[in-house]
RNA sequence: GCCCAGGUGGUGGAACAGGCAGACACGCCGGACUCAAAAUCCGGUCCCCUCGCGGGGGUGCGGGUUCGAUUCCCGCCCUGGGCACCA
């Protein structure tokens, strides 16, 4: 049991540093700080320029955090383990002359707050800022260096103003893909008016139509209404994008089962910029972890457009293209297969059955049409998890009708199956069952034949073979490998008139609005045509109306029923008199909202500026802080891989297309910590049981005297072993709380909490207080006294060990270095007396990790100004280079001998020194060694 | 199945360019101080043999390169994360 568990005792020294004493310390810093504005970073212009005279000269540091949701629990101490990483490097590059902007704000619009204030009944506005205001005094007690001018939280009206404001840049943006950018709608329509640009059907834009003219518009726009399948969750009301559903087909918040369902709905155009958002990851500092799931999910495929030849029961010709990455193997094509849902199906499909269609390719239906409506019901009413938990047995339906394989000339039955996704490619495939194994089982069900177009090897027992061969039973193709028969099958197609080399995407467009009430409202309006109208700028913020029922209406599973927002109850609101240019109109409001993450999409651009009513950012301030690589670190979780991290370099790529920020990446450098998980245990029933109640006992563990067992997992309520950093601050203190969380390991490792090992980090501080304060006086113990040199080369290589540590966030490593120089100093002076030439570079070192005792303690050496931005020790190089080190001696590489010698020794005396060791000599026996590696004056090997 | 990350003492971890494996810390053992305990300080602590000196083994497993491998190469095993009917 440590000191802090117990009452204060009168037997302790009366200055010992206690957690009592350190949470004096601490609260007095921290309003030091604020007091004082010493982490208010200065603008080069603006609300925020006070201070720009004296530091507009360094250079600038951006460190940023993924801001938190406001979560109702408040926080544990896994929480602030990135906070503090990314405090320690912004306070320890401060004091290395930087001007450092450290800010953290909140992410308080979505699910997650909503969710707590239905549970808690009270309006999600009243939980997220009681949330909020309870995590700000959890994290200001931990001594984080924020400018607190900066913290904005997604919900502010101030804020999500310049969310809907970017959501309009991008309703009036389309993609340019011949300039491979972004451009505003209104050169589009210019290039339209001019007839620069031709409409799609061949018409002068003059003759067209307001609402064939506005359609055509809409249908370019970077923000659009789509319909189409989409990811519905009746449980919790809305729609949800890909990145929100789980592999197992369920939300990713609640666990809810997912359906797919045809609904009008807002998407963005992410996939105009999936090449850029490839290609830029080349020029960002990320982890290949993160890069390559992003490359991932993004998911570039090279291959073909194939157009096939079909036609309708009364003999119109229709063609049906396909996507392939295997237009090598097109003579092996031996049916297809569509999507359910395209609508060509219907088209396609004749009154009866062909003479002789198999009994197993109707469905047990008596006509085509019944069978297409009876699978496209049934791939209707289940849910992704249920398409997963049938396995990969192949199910789908004979459409009566056949194509032609334009290679060959053969027809070819056309099929409708679930595992053709109508999102990805074309929705339809030519079917190659030898060459892929989905189109080997689906053949190998219906008893479809297959023709080998690529050699298998002599010993292949398999089914379909996806490997690289000699080409077979493909005319032209024969014998040519993979690559070679791509190509040239490409070339063919092209030249006929039936294809051409294509790329295609595993991304999907972006789906963006939610039935939900707690998030952004669009700044869009209807009209009795139904198209969309953008809201002028001079009407935002579109401000989220108070309505008294904001729960979502969850349908039941399985029901058809279309989700109703809960804005479209705000009736009053949700129908508005504008003049719009036209004089006093009635519009319809949309009444989605937008998703989660749209507030994190950009909130590192408000940091920057975050009072500015006129402009998003300046652009004088953006170009200060984003310079042209954006965020200089970027510390938080891997889960946001692929949500966040994907959506704001999107957001960021469309705003510098636009013109409104220099960077087109918003992160250059990100660091993804890891989790600090905790042990957890269960007793026999499986249940749950309190984490601090529980006892070890020779490895094993028991609450009372029940036997438990442990299992780790994430910290948390679920799992009943939260640890808060409130708990630690009171019986530690902020400091020691600080301490051993950048000690317990590499900050983007996991790591199990342990309490008990808390008190190593305390006892470090206390005995880092003890060198500078007499712990029975209180009075300085240090000596202006020159340091013995031993000492002075310790003090040193801690500076340059401490330094480089530091740099690239090693901080434990850090740490044990810190402990080191303060262990010598402990053992070469044990009655105190360190020289305050060594004590003061120990508390500069120490700073960014501790700062309130190293503060402190600065303070009582007779400093007058915070410690903030105090120079960061240097090491003297001269003072580096060490007289003399420890050479190993080795025979046949095993260490047998270390002598001291001069660390200029030359080969020839080490090898000299080596062969004169008696030990060397000892195993050598007398005999001449067949080899000597010397490598002065480290180490010599003797190889006998 | 595919793509990442990782596997080192009782525990967290260190060894950054192929050269002393286990820094630093927790825990544990012993000692000093104390009436006693806590706190503090000192010593020990990878495993095996040995009173000691000393010796042998050891970084998931099996090979390889090298005078020398935790580090590089090949083949496996295990753990964690991501993706997964994406044509």
């Amino acid at each position: 049991m440590s000191d802090a568990d117990r009452p204060d005792t009168d037997d302790l020294p009366p200055h010992r540093y206690t957690a009592a004493l350190a949470n004096e310390i601490e609260r007095r810093w921290q309003d030091h700080w604020e007091d004082h504005g010493t982490f208010f970073a200065p603008n080069p212009v603006g609300d925020l320029e006070v201070g720009w005279d004296q530091v507009g000269d360094r250079p600038k540091l951006f460190v940023m955090d993924m801001f938190p949701y406001p979560s109702g629990s408040g926080l544990h101490v896994g929480h602030p383990l990135g906070y503090i990483g990314t405090d320690v490097y912004a306070r320890f590059q401060r004091m290395n002359g930087h001007n450092v902007l450290h800010t953290l704000g909140y992410d308080a619009f979505g699910l997650p707050a909503e969710e707590y204030a239905r549970q808690t009944g009270t309006h999600p506005r009243a939980t997220t800022d009681a949330n909020v205001a309870n995590m700000r005094r959890q994290l200001r007690a931990l001594g984080l260096g924020h400018d607190s001018r900066r913290s904005v939280a997604t919900t502010d009206e101030g804020y999500y103003r310049w969310t809907q404001w970017i959501f309009l840049q991008i309703f009036n943006a389309w993609y340019d893909t011949d300039a491979d950018r972004a451009r505003p709608v209104s050169e589009l329509i210019g290039e339209l008016a001019s007839g620069e640009r031709p409409t799609p059907d061949g018409r002068p834009w003059t003759e067209l139509s307001d609402i064939e003219q506005r359609t055509i518009v809409d249908g370019h726009r970077l923000a659009y209404l789509d319909e189409a399948p989409v990811n519905w969750c009746p449980a919790l009301g809305t729609v949800l994008a890909n990145e929100e559903v789980t592999a197992e087909g369920r939300s990713e918040r609640g666990n809810h089962p997912v359906f797919k369902r045809p609904l009008k709905q807002w998407k963005m155009r992410i996939t105009a910029y999936a090449d850029r958002l490839i290609d830029d990851l080349d020029r960002l500092d990320w982890s290949d972890a993160i890069k390559a799931q992003q490359r991932n999910w993004i998911g570039r495929s090279e291959g073909a457009r194939v157009t096939f030849a079909a036609h309708t029961p009364t003999g119109e010709p229709r063609r049906i293209d396909v996507f392939t990455t295997r237009p090598d193997t097109l003579f092996g094509a031996t049916y297809m297969v569509l999507a359910p849902e395209l609508d060509l199906v219907g088209e396609l499909a004749p009154v009866a059955w062909p003479e002789g269609t198999p009994d197993r390719w109707k469905g047990d239906a008596a006509t085509p049409d019944a069978a297409i409506a009876r699978y496209r019901a049934i791939a209707a009413s289940r849910s992704d998890l249920e398409r997963q938990a049938e396995g990969r047995v192949k199910t789908g339906v004979f459409t009566g009708a056949y194509a032609t394989n334009p290679v060959n000339g053969t027809p070819i039955p056309i099929f409708i199956a679930d595992y053709v996704l109508m999102g990805y490619g074309t929705g339809a495939i030519m079917a190659v069952p030898a060459e892929d194994q989905r189109d080997w089982d689906f053949a190998n069900e219906f008893e479809l034949p297959v023709v080998r177009t690529v050699q298998p090897p002599a010993d292949w027992d398999g089914e379909a073979f996806t490997g690289d061969g000699p080409t077979i039973n493909s005319d032209f193709l024969d014998g040519l490998s993979m690559v070679d028969a791509k190509r040239t099958m490409i070339e063919h197609l092209m030249a006929d008139g039936i294809g051409e080399g294509t790329v295609t995407y595993r991304l999907r467009d972006w789906l963006f609005s939610r039935q939900r009430y707690w998030g952004e409202p669009f700044p869009i309006v209807y009209d009795e045509t139904g198209l969309p109208i953008a809201l002028p700028d001079d009407q935002l913020p579109v401000v989220l109306p108070e309505i008294d029922d904001y729960a979502p209406a969850p349908v039941p599973e399985g029901s058809d029923a279309v989700p109703d927002p809960p804005l479209a109850r705000a009736t009053e609101w949700a129908t508005v008199e504008l003049d719009l240019g036209d004089g006093l109109r009635t519009y319809r409001r949309e009444v989605n909202t937008m998703p989660q993450w749209a507030g994190s999409c950009w909130y590192h651009l408000r940091y920057l500026d975050p009072t500015n009513d006129v402009a998003l950012v300046d652009p004088a301030v953006d170009a200060y802080w984003m310079g042209e690589t954006g965020v200089d670190l970027y510390v938080g979780g891997a889960e946001h891989a692929v949500l966040h991290l994907l959506y704001a370099r999107f957001w960021q790529k469309v705003l510098f297309d636009l013109g409104h920020v220099s960077s087109v990446e918003p992160y250059h450098r990100l660091y993804n910590q890891g989790y600090i998980q905790a042990a957890a245990f269960t007793d026999e029933r499986g249940v749950y049981v309190d984490a601090e109640k529980v006892d070890e006992r020779d490895g094993r563990f028991f609450l009372g005297d029940v036997e438990v067992s442990r299992e780790y997992g994430k910290m948390g309520k679920s799992l009943r072993n939260s640890v808060t950093p409130d708990e630690m601050y009171h019986q530690y203190g902020a400091d020691t709380l600080r301490v051993y969380e950048m000690f317990m390991g590499p900050l983007d490792q996991d790591r199990p909490w342990d309490t008990k090992s808390i008190s190593g980090s305390y006892r470090l501080l206390q005995r880092i207080w003890r060198t500078v304060i007499d712990e029975g006086t209180g009075a300085l113990h240090v000596a202006d006294i020159d340091p013995d040199p031993e000492t002075l080369a310790v003090l040193h290589r801690t500076i340059a060990g401490v330094r480089a540590d530091l740099e690239s966030l090693r901080y434990n490593t850090a740490i044990a270095k810190i402990t080191e120089l303060n262990n010598h100093l402990t053992k070469t002076h044990p009655d105190g007396g360190v020289p305050r030439s060594v004590a003061e570079p120990l508390l500069l070192l120490l700073a960014p990790l501790a700062p309130h005792i190293a503060e402190e303690l600065w303070a009582r050496l007779g400093h007058e100004s915070s410690l903030a931005f105090e120079p960061f020790p240097v090491a003297d190089p001269a003072l580096l280079v060490q007289d003399t080190t420890t050479m190993v001696l080795q025979v046949n590489g095993k260490v047998r001998d270390k002598v001291e010698v001069a660390v200029d020794i030359s080969d020839d005396e080490a090898r000299a020194v080596a062969l004169g060791s008696p030990k060397v000599a000892g195993f050598l026996g007398g005999a001449d060694p067949r080899q000597v590696i010397v490598r002065a004056p480290k180490l010599v090997n003797v190889v006998v």
